[in-house]
DNA sequence: TTCTAGCACTCCTTAATGGAGAGTGCTAGT
DNA sequence: ACTAGCACTCTCCATTAAGGAGTGCTAGAA
C-alpha cells in the first residue's frame, strides 16, 4: 500500500471530481485521459483510479460505470486539491445590498441573509439566530390585557421585543403594574440578560416582593428569551432540495425535507460547528446525521459585537461547486455580523 | 341528452368515485357492477358509465382502463351524494384540546390550530390570520434604543404585539418619548386600530405637532399592521403534499409546493371564500390558481367576537375523504373561533 | 521499472417483441 | 330495458437482443 497520492494522482483526482460535480456522470477512463490534459493513455489513467479506489477515494457504482468520488474523495478534494475563486465584486455588492438593506432591523437582516444565500446558490440557506445571552436589557413593560392578564414585554439594545401573556391569580391594579416595571426597570436595564435572570432567581428566593408573580413571570419569559434561542433558526428554499438528482425522489428526500423542517437536529450540528472559526463543511454523513447523507453543508459562524453570536450557511448536493459556494457564504457570514453589529 | 341522473346513475357514480378515492385506481365496468350492491350486469354499468362520460362526470385516461371521475364528477359528488361523517367524539375532544391548551396566547392557538388540521388530516393545513382591523389598540410605547433610533410598540386588546424601529432625523429625550406616548395613549387607547389610523391621519393633515414624526411612524406602524394581514397565513405539513401519488413528482409538484410555500395566491383565493359562510370546497382547477390543478382545497371561515375573522382549512389531493374532511375543517374552524374569543 | 496497447469480459441501457389482462363498444337476443 | 357474447384496443410486464461503455489483465515498448 503505498501512501501514494503523487501529483498526477491528485491531478487526476480533481479533474474527476471536478468533472463529477459538473456532470453528475459516474466518468471512465477514457474521457479523464482525453480531458484531464495530462498526456497519458486511458489505460494508465486505470490503474491511477485503481489505485484511488483502493485507497477508498472513488467507487464504482457498477462493473462498467466509471468512477464517483467517496465521502473520503470529496474530503480530499475540499481540504487539498480546492482552489476557492473569490466573490466577484458585482455578487459581493449585490448581497451587501441585500442584506443591508433592511438594517438595523434584526430580524429583517437576519430573513433577507437567508433568502440571498438561498437564492445565490440555489440550494438551502439556512441562518442561526444571534444567541442572545449577552444582550442589554434595554426595558420592560407590564400591560394589563384583561382582568387577570398581564402582558410581559422585554425589549433589548438590539430593539428585538419579546412578550408573553402572564394569567394572574388576583386582578392587578395600574399601579401595581407600574409599579413592578418601575421596580424592574430600575434594576435591571442595562445589564445583559443572562445577568437580569440569575439576579432574579437570587432576588425572589430572598425576600417576598408583593410583585413576586409578575417577576417571576418576567424572569421567566428572559429565561425562555434565551432558551428559545436554542430552536430558532432561519431556513429558506428548501424546495431547492426537491431536484436533488441523486436521492431518487422517494422517501428519503421527504425525510430529508422534514428534518430539515423540523431543525431540531440540524441546530444541534450547526452549533457543535460554532466552536472553530471560518468555513466548515460536513460532506455527506460526516454530519452524523442520517437524513442529510447524500448532502452537504457548508457553515461560517458569523460575529456580533466581537463575539461569535451565531453560525449561516447552506445544504445542498454532494456535487455542489465549493469554490464558489465557500467565498460565498463565508462572505455572508462577514457582512452578516457587520449588518448586526452596532453602527458606530 | 337525456337530462338523466336518475336514482341508479346516482348510485353508480357515487360508489365509483368512492372507490377511486379508496383505490386511486381508475374502476371498470365489472368491479362496479360487482361492487355497487345493484343486481345489474356489467353491461349494463357499462352502458350507464357511457352516458355518466358524455355528460361529463367521467373520463377515461386510456380506451381500455376504467373510468375517472373529473371536476364535474366529483362536484356532483359532493354536492348532490356525500353523506357526511359527524366527527367522533374523540376525534372533537382531541381537537380541543390540542387548539385550547394554548389559549389565550393568539399565536400559539393559531399555529396549534394548523397543525391539527396537518396531523389529523395527514394534508396540508393552513389558517389565515384573524383580520385585526377590528381590534382595539391596548397600549402604545416608544422606546430608545439608539441615539437615533426608537422602537415602537404597539398592543392590541387581545394581547398581540407589533414593533417596529423609527429612525429620527435629531435624538429624542426620554422626556419628548414620554410625552408622545402618554398623547398617544389617552387619545387612542380603546379605539379600534383602522379608527386609529382614520384619527392620525386626520390630526397630522391638521397640526404640526412637537411630535410629528413619532406619531407618523406610529400611524404607520399601525396601517402596516392591518396591511400585513394581507400576508400572513400559516401553513403546516406542506410536505404531505408530497406523495400525492397524482402529480408525477416532477415539475409540477414542485411549483405546486412553491406555490403554497409563497401564500400570495392562495391569500387571494382564502379571501374570496372568506365571503361566504360555512364550509366550501375547490376542486382542482376550480380554484383558477393552475398550480393547484389535481388537488382540492376545503376551506371554512371562522368568526372571532361576532365576526368573520379568517379562514382555514386544508389542501390535499382531490380524491380525499370528504365525508371526513370537511366536518373536522368545519369542527376547527368553530373551536379556534371559540378558543380566540373574549372568554367571558 | 513504468507506461502503453490490445483484448476478452462484465454489466448497464435501450428498444423491440409478444403475450396476458382488463375494459370497452357494439350487436343480437331475451 | 336489460343481458350476453364477441371482437377490438390499449396498457403493462417480462423477455430478449443489440449496443456501448468501461474495466482488468497481460504482453510488449520506452
Amino acid at each position: 500500500m503505498s501512501t501514494a497520492m503523487d501529483a498526477r494522482a491528485r491531478h487526476l483526482l480533481k479533474a474527476l471530481v471536478e468533472s463529477y460535480i459538473a456532470d453528475g456522470q459516474p466518468v471512465g477512463s477514457r474521457q479523464l485521459a482525453r480531458d484531464a490534459g495530462l498526456n497519458v493513455s486511458a489505460a494508465t489513467v486505470r490503474n491511477v483510479m485503481a489505485d484511488l479506489e483502493d485507497e477508498g477515494y472513488l467507487c464504482a457504482p457498477h462493473t462498467s460505470a466509471g468512477r464517483v468520488p467517496t465521502n473520503l474523495g470529496y474530503r480530499f478534494f475540499i481540504d487539498a486539491l480546492l482552489h476557492l475563486v473569490p466573490l466577484s465584486p458585482e455578487s459581493s455588492q449585490l448581497l451587501l445590498r441585500r442584506i443591508g438593506a433592511h438594517a438595523p432591523d434584526t430580524d429583517q437582516v437576519l430573513h433577507a441573509a437567508t433568502v440571498a444565500l438561498s437564492e445565490l446558490t440555489h440550494m438551502a440557506g439556512f441562518v442561526r439566530v444571534p444567541r442572545r445571552a449577552m444582550r442589554i436589557l434595554r426595558h420592560v413593560d407590564f400591560i394589563a390585557v384583561r382582568e387577570r392578564q398581564i402582558l410581559a414585554i422585554l425589549v433589548t439594545d438590539k430593539g428585538e421585543v419579546e412578550n408573553r401573556l402572564i394569567h394572574t391569580d388576583r386582578p392587578m391594579g395600574a399601579g401595581e403594574l407600574v409599579q413592578a416595571a418601575n421596580f424592574f426597570n430600575a434594576t435591571f436595564t442595562g445589564k445583559p440578560l443572562h445577568e437580569v435572570t440569575q439576579s432574579l432567581h437570587r432576588e425572589l428566593r430572598q425576600s417576598r416582593h408583593e410583585m413576586d408573580l409578575i417577576l417571576r413571570s418576567a424572569m421567566e419569559l428572559g429565561e425562555d428569551m434565551l432558551e428559545m434561542d436554542e430552536q430558532r433558526m432561519l431556513i429558506e428554499g428548501e424546495f431547492q432540495l426537491l431536484d436533488l438528482p441523486d436521492l431518487a425522489g422517494g422517501e428519503r428526500l421527504r425525510e430529508l425535507l422534514e428534518a430539515v423542517h423540523r431543525k431540531r437536529d440540524l441546530v444541534n450540528l450547526l452549533d457543535a460547528s460554532m466552536l472553530g472559526s471560518g468555513v466548515r463543511i460536513f460532506v455527506g454523513n460526516e454530519s452524523g446525521f442520517a437524513p442529510l447523507a447524500g448532502c452537504s453543508v457548508v457553515t461560517a459562524p458569523y460575529v456580533l459585537d466581537g463575539e461569535v453570536a451565531g453560525v449561516l450557511g447552506v445544504i445542498g448536493p454532494m456535487r455542489m461547486p465549493y469554490q464558489d459556494i465557500i467565498p460565498l457564504v463565508d462572505n455572508t457570514a462577514r457582512l452578516l455580523g457587520h449588518a448586526l453589529s452596532l453602527p458606530s
